[in-house]
DNA sequence: TATTATATTCGACAACGTGTAGAATGTCAA
DNA sequence: TTGACATTCTACACGTTGTCGAATATAATA
C-alpha cells in the first residue's frame, strides 16, 4: 500500500495500519528494539511479537527503517523523518490524483487540510508563493 | 485501491489502471456500451471484452458508474464528473497523509503540482484564500 | 555441559483489490 | 432450430498487508 488502499479494517492511508503504528513508535524515540516496539503497540491491542518483527523487517526492506546490531539486540530506527517519509510515500498518489483532475485534487486537498489542520493553510500559502518565485527565477534564467 | 497502492505493472494511483482507463473513456462521451468501451481501450492494447465488462461491473458496484438499459444494450455512464470523482477518491488518502505530516504532505503537494500542472498553482492560491474567508466567517458567526 | 530463556528468522496462511478471461446463460432474428 | 451477440458467473494470478507458529541461533545459567 504505497498509494492509498483501504484495508479490510477500514484503515485508509498510503501505508498499512500496523506499518504506520510501528513508524509512529520509531518516530517517538531515537531507536527501539523489536521487543520495545512490540511493547509499545501491545499497550493498545493484543499482537504477537513476531507480527511486529515481520513488519519491522518489511519496513526495513522498503528502506523506511534501518536495523543495526546494538549492544545485545538489533536496534531499529526510522530511516526517514516524519516529513521525509510523508513526502516519499505521498508523491506517487498525489501525482496520480493530480493527473486525473488537478482542480479536483486541489479542492480536496484544501478542504481536507482545513479540516485536519487549518493552521497549516497559512504555511501552504507561503509554500506556494515560494515555489512561484523559484519557478519564476528558473524560467527567467533560461 | 481506493487509497493508493502500486500495482504490479508499476501503475501508481488511487485506482487501478484499467479502472482509470475505463473512466477516461466514459468521461470522453456521454455514455457508452460495454462493447464501445472495449473498442476504445482495444485501440491501445489487447484486452478481452469480458475483462472490460467485469471491471465496468465493479465500477458500477462502487458507485463510480451507472448502468442503464438503453435501446438494445446496457449503457454505462460515469456517475461522477472527473472533478467529483477525484475529490471522492482523494479525500481518504489526502487525509491519511495529512495526518502523518501536514507539512510534508503540503510540501509534496506543492512540488508535485508545480511539476504536473504549474498553472494550477494560482488557482490553488485562490482556493486557499477563499477557504480562509469561509472559515473566518464561520468562526465569527459563533 | 545440559538446560532454559531470549532473540531472530522462516515459512505460511488469510483477506483483499485489481487484472484477466473462459464458460455458461440469455435473447433475438434469420 | 441455429447462430450471433450481450451479459453474467466463476476462477485464477499476483501483490500487499496483517497475522503467527515453528525452527533456529545464541547466550546465560543451573
Amino acid at each position: 500500500m504505497t498509494n492509498g488502499t483501504k484495508t479490510r479494517d477500514g484503515h485508509q492511508g498510503v501505508i498499512g495500519r500496523l506499518e504506520q503504528e510501528i513508524l509512529e513508535v520509531l518516530w517517538s524515540r531515537p531507536e527501539a528494539s523489536g521487543k520495545e516496539v512490540h511493547e509499545a503497540i501491545s499497550a493498545n491491542r493484543a499482537i504477537a511479537l513476531t507480527t511486529v518483527l515481520t513488519v519491522l523487517e518489511r519496513l526495513t526492506k522498503k528502506g523506511f527503517v534501518t536495523k543495526v546490531m546494538g549492544a545485545n539486540v538489533y536496534a531499529y530506527r526510522s530511516a526517514q523523518t516524519r516529513d521525509g517519509f510523508t513526502r516519499l510515500v505521498s508523491h506517487g498518489v498525489i501525482k496520480g490524483i493530480l493527473e486525473i483532475s488537478a482542480s479536483g485534487a486541489c479542492a480536496s486537498f484544501v478542504d481536507t487540510l482545513a479540516d485536519v489542520n487549518p493552521v497549516e493553510l497559512e504555511r501552504l500559502l507561503a509554500l506556494i508563493e515560494k515555489k512561484k518565485k523559484e519557478m519564476g527565477t528558473r524560467a527567467a534564467a533560461r
